[in-house]
RNA sequence: GUGGCUAUGGCUCAAUGGUAGAGCACCUGGUUGUGGCCCAGGAGGUUGUGGGUUCGAGCCCCACUAGCCACCCCA
C-alpha cells in the first residue's frame, strides 16, 4: 500500500467524473446569465469568528464541525464551512450596498466540515451558492427557488420535490419556541433520550425527530405555520401564492428546521432520489438579520447552498449522461528518430490551427502507436516513417476504415481541416 | 461523537488453518512500418498497520488506521 492516501472524507475526482462537474458548470453558468446573477468569490479562509457570529454559536457546524487553526501571525482561522457569513462579509467590507438593490449574486467552490462521511457527505464539498441581497419582497424567495428549479431541469432532474416552511423572526419564534416547549414537557417521560436533549438544547429540532416513539407526538405538536406574526404570515402566504403563479409544485414541511441560527421566514429545500439518507440537493433560506449583525446596515437577504457532488451522485441515479469530454481527434506517430523531428513539429502545426493533436511518444512500435490512438478514439492517425520523410509526405490513417492517403506535409493542416 | 459492515495486484473479486489466483487494465510478441477481434507470453502482492493464538495465519483473536452505510446533522 502506498505510505500516503487521502485525508478523511476528501476526495478525488477522477476522470469518470469530470464530465459531469464541467456539465454542471457550465449550466450553472447559462443559468445564472439568464436570471442576471453575477459571479462573487470570497477567499477558503476567514477570520473564524465571522462564523461563530455569524452561522451562530450553537450550531453544530461552529461547535463541532469547523475547521480550525491558528496560523503564523497568531490569527484564529477556519475554512469555510458554507458560504452565505463571507459573502456577507464581503458585501459589507466592499461596500457593495452601493451598488441599485438587490444584490444578485452566485458562487461555487470548495467548502469544509469535519462530519463522519457517509453517503453524500464529504468533509470537503463544493456548493453551488445564491444570494439576493437587499430585497425582502417574496417575490425574490420565490425568483430564488426558481432559478434552482431551472438548474435542475436544465441538468436533466426529475422526480424532485420542493419543501417550504416558514421559520418565523425574532417577533414570533421565541413564542413558538416556548410553546412547543410546552406541548412536549408534558410527554417528556414518552421521548426517547435523543429527543429529551433536543427538547432542553433545541427543541425545534424535535419536529424534525425520526425516532419512533416521537412520531405520534408530532401528529398534534403546534406548528410554527399556526404561531407566525403578521408579517411573517403574509409573507409565507404571498410566497406560497407567489409559487402558485408561477406552476411551481411545493409541499409545506413545516418540520423544515434548518441548521443554523440566521435563518427568518422563509425556509426550503429541494430533495433527489438516489442519494441514501443525505436526500437534499438544495437547502436554503431567509436570513433578514444576517447583516446587521455581522456589523452592517439593517439589511434582508435570501439564497441557497446546493451540493455539486450530490448532483453527480444523483444524475447518475437517474441515467443522465452528461456529454463526453472533447478529446483529440488526431494522434502523430513516427518511427525514427528523424520522423520524430518532423512529427513534434507537425502535431505543434495542428494545435495552432486549432486541430486537437496528440503525439504517441516513446519511441514505440507503429503497432503501439495506433493502438493510443485506437484508445483516444481518434478519428485520424498521422504515421510519419522514412518513407514519407523522404517523399515529404505523411500518411493519414482513417481509423473508422483503415483508408490510408498520403498527403504533402504542407498540406496535413488544410487536408484535416475539410474532414473533422 | 455513536453503531453496523468491510479491508487480497491499478480496478472488480476468488482462495475447507497448509505453495496467493482469475477477469479487466497495462507491456511484449504472433506483421521489415500498422489499431479494434483472437492467440501466446510478461510485469505487477512483505494479503491496510501492529500484536497474539498455532507446527503453520489471507483465513482465528485483539488493537489501531482507513473505507462504506446509518445515527447525529447537513449540501
Amino acid at each position: 500500500m502506498t505510505s500516503y492516501q487521502r485525508v478523511t472524507g476528501m476526495r478525488d475526482v477522477l476522470f469518470d467524473d469530470q464530465p459531469y462537474w464541467r456539465y454542471i458548470l457550465e449550466k450553472i453558468q447559462q443559468t445564472t446569465d439568464l436570471f442576471g446573477y453575477r459571479r462573487l468569490d470570497t477567499p477558503v479562509l476567514e477570520q473564524a469568528n465571522l462564523f461563530i457570529r455569524g452561522v451562530g454559536e450553537g450550531t453544530d457546524i461552529v461547535e463541532k464541525e469547523m475547521y480550525l487553526f491558528e496560523d503564523r501571525d497568531g490569527d484564529y482561522l477556519a475554512l469555510r464551512p458554507e458560504f452565505t457569513a463571507g459573502i456577507m462579509r464581503a458585501y459589507i467590507e466592499n461596500g457593495l450596498h452601493t451598488l441599485p438593490p438587490p444584490l444578485r449574486v452566485w458562487t461555487t467552490g470548495p467548502l469544509f466540515r469535519h462530519e463522519r462521511p457517509q453517503a453524500g457527505r464529504y468533509r470537503q464539498h463544493s456548493q453551488f451558492d445564491i444570494e439576493v441581497i437587499g430585497e425582502q419582497d417574496p417575490a425574490v424567495d420565490v425568483e430564488v427557488i426558481s432559478l434552482a428549479w431551472h438548474l435542475f431541469t436544465a441538468l436533466g432532474f426529475f422526480g424532485l420535490r420542493l419543501y417550504i416552511n416558514s421559520t418565523g423572526c425574532p417577533q414570533c419564534k421565541p413564542a413558538y419556541i416556548q410553546t412547543l416547549v410546552d406541548y412536549f414537557t408534558q410527554f417528556a417521560g414518552k421521548l426517547p433520550p435523543d429527543d429529551q436533549m433536543r427538547l432542553k438544547k433545541n427543541p425545534l429540532r424535535i419536529l424534525d425527530s425520526k425516532e419512533e416513539a416521537t412520531q405520534p407526538l408530532l401528529e398534534h405538536a403546534p406548528r410554527i405555520t399556526d404561531h407566525l406574526c403578521k408579517e411573517c404570515e403574509t409573507h409565507f402566504s404571498k410566497l406560497k401564492s407567489y409559487l402558485e403563479a408561477i406552476d411551481r409544485p411545493y409541499i409545506v414541511d413545516y418540520r423544515i428546521v434548518r441548521g443554523l441560527d440566521y435563518y427568518t421566514k422563509t425556509v426550503f429545500e429541494i430533495k433527489a432520489d438516489g442519494l441514501g439518507s443525505q436526500d437534499t440537493i438544495c437547502g436554503g433560506g431567509r436570513y433578514d438579520g444576517l447583516i446587521e449583525e455581522l456589523g452592517g446596515q439593517p439589511t434582508p437577504g435570501i439564497g441557497f447552498g446546493s451540493g455539486i457532488e450530490r448532483y453527480v451522485i444523483a444524475l447518475r441515479h437517474l441515467g443522465v449522461m452528461p456529454p463526453p469530454e472533447p478529446l483529440p481527434q488526431v494522434t502523430v506517430s513516427y518511427l525514427g528518430e528523424a520522423a520524430k523531428l518532423v512529427a513534434l513539429k507537425l502535431a505543434e502545426s495542428l494545435r495552432e490551427a486549432n486541430i486537437g493533436a496528440q503525439f504517441t511518444p516513446g519511441d514505440r512500435s507503429f503497432k503501439a502507436q495506433l493502438k493510443a490512438a485506437n484508445r483516444l478514439n481518434a478519428k485520424f492517425a498521422i504515421i510519419l516513417g522514412e518513407n514519407e520523410i523522404n517523399a515529404g509526405q505523411a500518411l493519414v490513417r482513417d481509423m473508422a476504415n483503415s483508408e490510408q492517403t498520403p498527403v504533402d506535409l504542407t498540406e496535413v493542416v488544410s487536408w484535416l481541416t475539410e474532414r473533422l
